[in-house]
DNA sequence: TCTGGGGTCCTAGGACCC
DNA sequence: TCTGGGGTCCTAGGACCC
């Protein structure tokens, strides 16, 4: 008998309920109990275990939420130092699959398998020696959808879910693809399928069979042929690894809800501090300066806006960054308006030994960089905690 | 006590330059 | 007196992903 998967190279592996399988796979008291793993008083689900799940928690969903509808669930804190150790140790071991290694997130990655066959078999047999090494090493379980591409792929990882294989040969994939409902569609979020719908396209087959022309004229050009192609599974996408040492992020920021809504100037000013301290030291540790500081403000009804400014040069000088991010609230004259978060973010980086300094900021500039420095030598001898400005001492 | 925190990409208008 | 286009940069917002 043929295998299905041989004209399928493309593997789309993802770790079933990530977080909460790693916050449990030493706990066997709570291997079938349900267990959610979120933040605090205001955050939300990050992850359920299936009990949990069976109770209708998702993840995303308000932890108040979740609570109320799954009372006895066992909550948990995300420990990221382990999940990120799993998660490198997951992906170490794709790698000796294969190098085209794309990793989407910390728990799930494309995997081409083109150049594996010979060394290991097909795709499908790829894929279950993929999850047994992962179940034997992490002692967590995955899920791998197997097709010729990458956003078929990916759909096959979800429907096989939990703990199982996909294949779906390229002779299937519009009747695998066309009953699915367009959200599934990769993405397609909550407006984009609302308005779908209201145009009478519910599934992934009536937006393959409405004419390009009139589906570019109700979402727009480039969104219409994007849907298009991801409703015949002819997206060319292909799996590239990527972000490399050479190819820095292209923003890296950092935000935080308040335990309580503020509209005290003096609260936003020290937390803007702290933001700025914690984006500009990876950005540091990175090796990289941005030109571009944006301000993301969500007020208390939750409506959310940013301003941003771009600078002469790039910068990592928590200073810098944090002199234009008040500027930028200060800018906006707001009178006693309750903020629900502030945020601090740099676009636009670039490797930082490409930056060159303006003599005439030289001078100033020069004592607030080496001061980054020295508190830098000082966090990493004593951790973070020990070195922080002297605003933020309280 | 509804709604985190880390990102990416796209669009659209205005400024500015050629 | 009447109004071109193309390209790039900047800003703001929004959708989406995990």
């Amino acid at each position: 008998m043929t295998d299905p998967s041989l004209r399928c190279p493309i593997l789309h592996v993802d770790m079933d309920a990530f977080y909460a399988s790693v916050a449990t796979r030493d706990r066997p008291d709570l291997h079938d109990r349900p267990v959610i793993v979120g933040g605090g008083s205001r955050g939300v689900v990050l992850s359920a275990s299936y009990a949990a799940r069976l109770h209708g928690v998702r993840s995303a969903m308000p932890m108040t939420r979740a609570r109320r509808m799954c009372p006895h669930a066992v909550v948990l804190a995300p420990d990221f130092e382990l999940l990120g150790q799993v998660s490198a140790a997951v992906m170490e071991c794709f790698r000796r699959v294969t190098p085209l290694v794309e990793a989407l997130s910390l728990d799930e990655a494309f995997l081409d398998v083109r150049g594996a066959a010979r060394r290991l078999g097909t795709p499908l047999e790829i894929a279950e020696q993929l999850r047994a090494t992962i179940h034997d090493e992490q002692g967590i379980t995955c899920s791998v959808g197997v097709a010729a591409v990458v956003s078929v792929a990916k759909l096959a990882s979800r429907r096989a879910k939990p703990d199982g294989v996909l294949v779906v040969p390229p002779e299937e994939i519009t009747s695998f693809l066309h009953p699915l409902d367009v959200g599934e569609l990769w993405g397609v979020g909550e407006k984009t399928r609302a308005m779908l719908h209201r145009l009478g396209l519910v599934t992934v087959g009536d937006v393959a069979h409405i004419p390009l022309r009139t589906l570019q004229r109700a979402v727009g050009a480039g969104l219409g042929s994007h849907l298009h192609e991801l409703a015949w599974g002819t997206d060319r996408r292909v799996v590239t690894a990527r972000r490399g040492p050479d190819e820095p992020d292209r923003s890296m920021g950092a935000d935080e809800t308040f335990d309580r809504d503020t509209d005290d100037r003096e609260v936003v000013l020290r937390e803007l501090l702290r933001l700025s301290a914690r984006v500009t030291g990876r950005m540091r540790v990175a090796g990289v300066a941005g030109r571009t500081v944006t301000l993301k403000l969500r007020f208390a009804d939750f409506t959310t806006i940013t301003r941003s400014r771009t600078l002469p040069e790039g910068t990592d000088v928590t200073q810098e960054v944090y002199r234009t991010a008040v500027r930028l609230y200060d800018a906006l004259g707001l009178q006693r308006a309750r903020l629900r978060l502030v945020g601090v973010r740099v676009e636009g980086l670039v490797p930082r030994e490409t930056v060159q300094r303006q003599l005439v900021l030289g001078e100033r500039e020069h004592g607030w960089s080496e001061a980054d420095r020295a508190v830098d030598r000082a966090a990493r001898r004593f951790g973070s905690a020990a070195v922080r400005p002297a605003s933020l001492l309280s």
